[in-house]
RNA sequence: GGGCGCAUAGCUCAGCGGUAGAGCGCUGCUCUUACAAAGCAGAUGUCACAGGUUCAAAUCCUGUUGUGCCCACCA
């Protein structure tokens, strides 16, 4: 769809030809560049290189499927913040890898094996993880490809994966360290079981959600020695060892110690007394099951009572009696039927909202389960965690999100890190015939003989990513990589992993790594969402695939929407609408830039002399200058969506429409004047281009490359501010008279348009005007306004029939009695009566003793101002309505 | 049950003590020689509600209502 090149056809000094097609079509320069850039070896990283390190590692996407928008979104992120330090001079390396993702990987393949109608277990272990690797390999190029498609500057050459063989051996290093410190240890104890699954899971694997149950009163014991339990689970009394009460409560001081028959089995459970019961919930009085259930499970502990366990992996009635080979429902229902034909139920509520724990990946309903499991003792680990933040050696961006943190680490339990999965890193643990156990290190021999095992086992896979930042790096070898790079810089990532990864990182990293924290800063972002703001999900039909928007709108309009909505911490929608709008941003840059190539722009030589440079000149180099303070600022902050509207505005606003047009005239003067500000445009074109790259990479690239000829905006500096020659300024150009007097000719052109809209003028009709600029800065911009507002010169039969005094000037207009007079009489009727409100209420606020004196004089003499033009305003647009001829 | 956050233009959000802002959308008029993926002009807000502090409150405090998120072993 290229258009064929057009020429200037204006074609003045400067103008050339130029090969920029009138449109920008991001599909044509993208995939070329990206290659280009990888090539040339431009996001390497040197371990060798005496340049600072700068580290930022990906948070690595599992290798499940795809990625959706939010990694989109992350990556525009780390990719601007690297892409800024790498032109900053720093040795970049932003670590790319994925993440094996054990229980959801295994998950998505099983899946897979469904649809043959097979399960793991017909293709046995070995050939599953076989199966599982090859998943690996092609969702893992999907991957990859997307985030080239991105433009994602990582270090290819050093990615990673967390099961391949280094990160192993880091897997099988710390699993040792810690398991010889104590740190890691085997018990049994009631955990999380995913009856789906088939697998033990964390604590935050687990989501509570409330759902609605029955919680049924049932009475124990017979005759005299009754109490009454609730329960949302019934199938859980086969197994109970016993009722609690408190130990003070009254009601039943005389039945603790006693034996009380439980109902539906020929057992009797004794009632003990504990302080973990509350007298006032309920009946006061709590079936325990220590076999199902945590508080029960620690409640049996303190009473040495034996643990029945009732159900099997599957959640299925194991008890031998009529409810043997039920479902957990099944049985529930069954038995609460049972208890009713016994009379024994005595109060039913039916819905009972209550909060139920299910696996994260699956859905299905926890079942806590007394299991034999590894578990990582995390109280000296999340101390050493917490006192990092604490004391300021990482900060936690926005920092409200702290509170999260320390809640979370210094509440932890002990992590159950064994997963009863194929998927995974295997536990390096060996069981012998005598019951011997022998953790092996890595390039340690596993011990041989009759009768050792390995652990059939795997690890969490958050045990291996929570080692990321330095396993990348060849630890435990002491490489290069890792002195250079370690620690991290500064950590990119979502807020709902902050648990999950964040703080396990922290935990590894201390102890792996002497105390130094893996990372300096903590930046969490927030999660994409639609366009009204709600979550993005398949089931929903509001996800987006990236590379669809990437294919119709490029990457870069991709990009600059999700960075212009990033506000530090908090959700981010994006619409199609937006990336359209984008898209447009990046036409707009594309046409800028072809519009400044034909008249001449180059960044050659040095800038012209201050004294050579028109006020326009100075009031964009200026605005420049503050621009590239206002970028730096917001990068150090992680403020993405403030620094991409303030690149925004200034570009599209001060630059592309204002700067443009009101240097039109000049370019098309020729001469000297032309020459300089070409330059201009030139410079302030590279430095824009320069600082808008991070975001929007591809665009900038193309463009920067045409316009100074160098090899890529990749490697280019970093802009600073901008000195001109001949000025007094050593920090860079600032001139506040020139942007005074350009906010002025700004103002006179708005009303004046204003006005001929309002009288109903075609934009492009010419109109004779007599332009009245004695005693103003504004006689140097006379062709400029002219240009802009359609003004002809006024000949020998000018008539002024409309005449706006506008900041000290006079536009005089001959509308030949085109005029709407009634038009024009409503207008500055509006205009007086805003005036003399004005007017009204800076007098009331002068006026008022209290405010002169409590106020700062800054906005004494800002209100002042404003009485001031008010009272102006009403003079002038006094007189104009007076002139106004009758209707 | 605890903790945190949010309620501002039709939508999504900035602003966080001194004249209400942006993007998108909307209404007019324009192919004005970089760009119609554009230009110009315009409309639209008791800044959730009620109190309080202050010369001054969208902005600070208290409460109310609505809403979202995180955490939690009350059967």
């Amino acid at each position: 769809m290229t258009e064929t090149p057009q020429q200037s056809p204006t074609a003045g000094p400067n103008s050339t030809p130029t090969e920029l097609p009138t449109q920008y079509a991001p599909a044509d320069v993208e995939g070329p560049l990206y290659e280009r850039w990888v090539e040339r070896g431009y996001f390497d990283a040197d371990a060798k290189s005496d340049k600072d390190p700068f580290t930022v590692v990906i948070p690595p996407p599992n290798v499940t499927g795809s990625l959706h928008l939010g990694h989109a979104f992350e990556h525009t992120l780390i990719d601007a913040v690297t892409r800024r330090k790498r032109m900053q001079g720093f040795e970049t390396l932003w670590q790319p890898g994925m993440d094996h993702a054990g229980i959801a990987t295994q998950n998505v393949v099983e899946r897979e094996l469904a649809k043959e109608g097979k399960s793991r277990h017909d293709l046995g272990r070995e050939a599953f993880v076989e199966r599982v690797w090859q998943w690996k390999g092609e969702s893992g190029g999907q991957i990859s490809g997307q985030m080239r498609r991105l433009g994602d500057g990582v270090a290819w050459s050093r990615e990673r994966f967390t099961m391949d063989e280094g990160l192993s051996q880091a897997v099988q290093t710390i699993f040792k360290r810690l398991y010889d410190d104590e740190l890691i240890y085997r018990a049994e104890r009631i955990i999380n079981w995913c009856p789906r699954c088939l697998t033990a899971i964390s604590d935050i694997e687990v989501e509570y959600q409330d759902d609605d149950g029955e919680l049924v009163s049932i009475r124990y014991g017979e005759g005299e020695e009754t109490l009454v339990v609730a329960t949302t689970r019934a199938e859980t009394m086969l197994g109970d060892t016993a009722v609690a009460v408190h130990p003070e409560d009254e009601r039943y001081k005389h039945l603790v110690g006693k034996q009380i028959k439980l109902p539906l089995t020929d057992r009797t459970i004794p009632v003990v007394a504990d302080a973990h019961v509350d007298p006032e919930f309920g009946t006061g009085a709590v079936k325990v099951t220590p076999a199902h259930d945590p508080n029960d499970f620690e409640i049996g502990q303190r009473h040495d009572l034996p643990n029945i366990a009732v159900m099997d992996e599957h959640a299925v009635i194991t008890v031998p009696g009529p409810f043997q080979g039920q479902d957990r429902l099944e049985a529930r229902s069954a038995i609460v039927a049972a208890l009713r034909a016994e009379g024994r139920i005595v109060a039913e509520k039916r819905p009972y909202t209550h909060s139920v724990g299910h696996c994260s990946r699956c859905k299905t309903t926890i079942e806590p389960r007394l299991s034999m499991q590894w578990w990582v003792k995390v109280a000296p680990l999340a101390k050493a965690a917490g006192d990092a933040v604490r004391d300021g050696r990482v900060k936690i961006h926005p920092q409200e999100m702290e509170k999260r943190y320390f809640d979370w680490v210094d509440n932890l339990h002990d992590w159950c890190i064994s997963r009863q999965l194929w998927w995974g890193h295997r536990i390096p643990v060996w069981y012998g015939p005598n019951g011997e156990v022998v953790c092996v290190g890595p390039d340690e021999e596993p011990p041989t003989g009759e009768g050792w095992t390995q652990d059939t086992d795997v690890l969490d896979t958050w045990f291996s990513s929570g080692l990321w930042p330095f396993s990348t790096l060849g630890w435990p070898e002491q490489t290069e990589s890792l002195a250079k790079f370690y620690p991290n810089s500064v950590l990119v990532t979502g807020y709902d992993i902050l648990f999950f990864w964040v703080a396990r990182m922290m935990m590894f990293g201390l102890y792996a790594m002497d105390g130094t924290p893996p990372f300096h800063t903590i930046a969490l972002h927030g999660m994409v969402r639609d366009q009204f703001g709600k979550k993005m999900s398949k089931s929903f039909g509001n996800a987006v695939n990236p590379l669809d928007w990437m294919d119709k709108y490029g990457s870069d309009a991709l990009r600059f929407t999700l960075a212009r909505g990033a506000n530090p911490g908090v959700d981010v929608p994006i619409g199609e609408d937006w990336v359209q709008g984008s898209r447009n941003f990046a036409n707009k840059i594309w046409n800028a830039t072809r519009f400044a190539l034909m008249n001449g722009a180059t960044v050659e030589g040095p800038l012209p002399d201050a004294s050579e440079l028109s006020a326009t000149d100075r009031w964009i180099l200026s605005r420049l200058n503050s621009v590239v303070a206002e970028v730096d600022a917001y990068y150090e902050d992680y403020q993405f969506a403030k620094l991409s509207d303030a690149l925004f505005h200034f570009a599209w606003d001060e630059v592309f429409d204002w700067y443009v047009e009101l240097s039109k005239t000049t370019f098309m003067g020729g001469g000297r004047a032309a020459e300089v500000s070409a330059r201009v445009l030139g410079e302030v074109l590279d430095v824009t281009l320069r600082l808008l790259h991070p975001v929007v990479p591809f665009v900038t690239e193309a463009l920067w490359t045409t316009l100074t000829g160098k090899e890529s905006v990749v490697i280019a500096d970093w802009p600073t501010a901008v000195l001109v020659p001949g000025a007094d300024t050593t920090d860079g150009f600032r001139d506040q008279d020139a942007e005074k007097e350009i906010e002025t000719v700004q103002q006179v052109v708005t009303e004046v348009r204003r006005f001929r809209s309002d009288q109903g003028l075609q934009p492009g009709q010419r109109v004779p005007a007599r332009l009245d600029l004695t005693g103003t800065a504004l006689a140097a911009h006379e062709a400029a306004m002219r240009s802009l507002l359609r003004l002809q010169p006024a000949g020998e039969d000018f008539a002024a029939t409309a005449s706006l005094p506008v900041a000290g000037a006079t536009v005089a207009l001959d509308l030949s009695g085109a005029i709407d007079i009634e038009a024009e009489r409503k207008r500055l009727a509006k205009d007086l009566a805003a005036a003399e409100k004005e007017k009204a209420q800076t007098t009331a606020k002068l006026g008022n003793e209290a405010f002169l004196a409590k106020a700062p004089d800054k906005v004494v003499d800002k209100i002042r101002t404003r009485l001031e033009t008010a009272e102006a305003d009403i003079v002038r647009i006094t007189a104009q309505l007076e002139r106004l001829p009758k209707a």
